[in-house]
DNA sequence: CTATATTGTTACCCATGAGTAACTTAAACT
DNA sequence: AGTTTAAGTTACTCATGGGTAACAATATAG
């Protein structure tokens, strides 16, 4: 009786990996409330561990931070990390389910606002330097392109193309109602979010340039270019 | 007598790596003809090497791909690779070079003609984005960054500094003559090269988007930004 | 108060892949 | 020719680090 607790097994595809799978369902006909301050602290954790994670690898790179390095960042112990994520590349995956959120998040309100193409897109360049300077963010827009697993690699092209497009709406709209000159938007879309990206790579909140001039000269840039209107 | 021909030992400062060195130095008092031809086989076959590496990085990613992987596109074994390179951070470095040069002979040409800045700085982004293409030249731009090796890592970052900073000249030129738009020359580098850079990591040039196209709309963005002008 | 699920630990396993030693073959100089 | 150097091979070592098994402690439920 001592090991049919926990488990039963389940056969990939493949056959070669086998897996863990619960057969006792996480209880939920106890009382919310505890439960509820379980799943909190839970969350709390799993946060933190990102957070830590999120950190380590903007740092040293992901191949180069071990999970060891990340439990102790934590103070806990390697396996310990097992029980909030899958696997090593989970952890990306989870920071990159917070910045969809948070990128969509915001694509929501500037979208809701009732102005021209061209302030929307404005507002969305504002917003978005903000939000990288969280390093769950920065640590998904560095890592978006490492994922070992198909489906990972396919979700994560999709969750990016999905916001490109939005930010393409955006453009289109803006041609649309004149506040946007004539131009490609795929094109422009791209480049712009390759120079924000950039931006989360070097960028720090406490660095000694300015969050405001910095905001400032990317809307310069992307409003007037860098030509003198004579 | 066997042993002998080869080697004498060296003790590192930590003590803890043993180094080969040749006491036979290579010898160059014989015919020049012959020994350049030589020298030049082994510079073909390192560029290939570099060549292959570089397109096995920009596919898996450096540290997704093995030594053994790069050898077997190079049709040769693991070791023979290490007569050509120090180490696997030693092609990153080989590339760096690479990169060095094309890009600061680009910049050499640019300010080498007689225009105003903004001209100039048109015409480094019109080669720029052609040099981008090369896939030595792609690596290299998503590697910097991964540099094991301290001295590398300064070298790395150096040479990327040369190169922004002469950018930043012809941006500071530009706005004395008038051409370009005061504007914060260390920012608008950057965001340039960010944007730039980001092309690297999807153009491809056999793609369905025409090279011209691409041009274009960087330049327009560049120069005139994206809000309509009344 | 006891049973059960939840967190966490110690001690492993084992695949991977960088780098090396020692040997073989091919080329080139005299 | 015959010897030296370059170029390449096979067969290893060995550190690293992701992942797991099995056990220990702590909460929570009934």
């Amino acid at each position: 009786m001592g090991n049919n607790i926990v488990v039963g097994y389940e056969i990939s595809k493949i056959g070669k990996k086998i897996k863990k799978i619960k057969l006792t369902k996480p209880a939920l006909k106890s009382g919310p409330r505890s439960n509820m301050k379980r799943e909190e602290k839970r969350q709390l954790k799993l946060d933190a561990i990102l957070r830590h994670a999120a950190a380590a690898f903007m740092e040293k790179g992901y191949y180069k931070t071990s999970l060891d390095d990340i439990a102790l960042l934590h103070k806990v112990t390697k396996p310990t990390l097992y029980y909030y994520v899958k696997n090593k590349e989970d952890i990306l995956i989870k920071c990159e389910d917070v910045a969809s959120v948070r990128i969509n998040g915001l694509l929501d309100q500037v979208t809701a606002c009732a102005e021209n193409g061209f302030v929307q897109l404005e507002n969305f360049i504002r917003g978005y330097v903000d939000i990288i300077t969280d390093d769950i963010i920065r640590c998904h827009i560095r890592h978006r392109g490492q994922r070992e697993d198909k489906a990972a690699r396919n979700a994560s092209l999709k969750m990016h193309r999905g916001i490109e497009h939005r930010v393409r709406e955006i453009i289109i709209k803006g041609m649309d109602d004149g506040s946007i000159r004539d131009c490609n938007s795929t094109i422009i879309a791209i480049l712009l979010f390759d120079a924000l990206n950039g931006i989360s790579a070097w960028y720090r909140d406490e660095g000694q340039l300015n969050h405001e001039e910095l905001v400032q000269q990317v809307l310069l840039l992307v409003t007037e270019g860098v030509k003198n209107k004579v």
